[in-house]
DNA sequence: CCCCAGGTCAGAC
DNA sequence: GTCTGACATGGG
């Protein structure tokens, strides 16, 4: 099955490769993938988007839904502060959206996360699918792509079996918090009807999940728009722009964060990540060099 | 050899 | 409440 989508100010490669998901593989000038189990190619084509995907029928809904296409992206950008950082951010993300992901997908592949550059984390996940997923319908001749394993699959492994998946120190975890998922323990589809606050609670009661990593799932995969997940570079952008000379507590940043930023201060995270991460020119993740840093302090009025 | 990576946890004050 | 080191693995 094949389908074009309109999708004007949307940049595809950067919204799969900014580290928000983990599955996407540049194939042939598109992206391919796995979404909830069906598996998909998607090229843009200027303000278009081209998907294929094996299922049958009509109903594209849920890849609508996960690449987030008829939301007003305009008008989130214009809520963000006008500051000098935001604006080179803005620059260089233009077009980047946030998906709406599988909730369970989510919340392993970042349990999988801590202390792990990107391109191990989707080695690692990439491995975790070829392993405990099954096997999806995909194009004549085409290689075999995996699902997202369940939680109940994972829950069954032994930690021994997902520590070969090179996940280390995150096997246990992952395990514990698999089982809590498919004993029913955790209603997951429960935690996105909850308010942030509570759903946070929620997430951070599992194994593996801290504040920050419960603020990804609840950005990625639940949408709320004000979750803002401050990880190192994060943490290095907000210091050296907004608090230069000061050492403010992790509450105290959030706090600033969650006034500063506006209605959907979780996109203007994801600017500043990918931001941070790629400022370097010359190097595809660089990140933001002292210099840079300093420029943008000094620069000018930042408020 | 070193340091760092989309952190979390237990144990120490 | 805040601070520290341990936890696997791979890249620079």
């Amino acid at each position: 099955m094949r389908a074009v989508f309109p999708a004007v100010c949307y940049d595809l490669a950067k919204t799969l490769n900014c580290g928000q998901a983990f599955r996407w593989r540049p194939v042939r000038g598109g992206w391919e993938g796995v979404v909830e189990g069906r598996w998909v190619r998607l090229v843009q084509a200027g303000d278009t988007l081209e998907v294929e995907a094996v299922q049958p029928g009509e109903d594209w809904d849920w890849l609508r839904r996960y690449l987030q296409l008829e939301i007003d992206f305009p008008a989130i950008v214009a809520t963000f502060p006008r500051d000098i950082p935001m604006q080179l951010a803005e620059q260089a993300c233009r077009g980047l959206r946030l998906l709406r992901q599988d909730p369970w997908e989510c919340l392993a592949s970042f349990i999988l996360s801590s202390t792990k550059q990107i391109v191990q984390i989707q080695q690692i996940v990439e491995t975790l699918c070829a392993r405990f997923g099954e096997a999806v319908p995909v194009p004549q001749d085409h290689a075999l792509a995996y699902s997202f394993p369940t939680a109940e699959r994972l829950a069954a492994c032994r930690e021994e079996d997902l520590r070969a998946c090179k996940m280390g120190f995150r096997a246990p975890y992952l395990r514990e918090t698999a089982g809590i998922v498919a004993r029913g323990e955790s209603d997951l589809a429960g935690i996105g009807r909850l308010p942030l606050e509570q759903a946070r609670e929620e997430l951070i009661t599992l194994p593996g999940v801290g504040r920050k990593i419960a603020d990804c799932v609840l950005l990625f995969a639940y949408g709320f728009p004000t979750a803002f997940p401050v990880d190192v570079w994060i943490l290095k952008a907000l210091r050296g722009l907004y608090f230069p000379r000061r050492r403010p507590t992790p509450k105290q940043m959030h706090e600033f964060v969650s006034s500063y930023f506006g209605p959907w201060s979780g996109y203007a995270q994801q600017y500043l990540f990918h931001f941070m991460r790629t400022a370097r020119p010359g190097t595809p993740a660089g990140g933001a060099t002292p210099s840079l840093m300093n420029g943008l302090t000094h620069g000018r009025n930042l408020h």
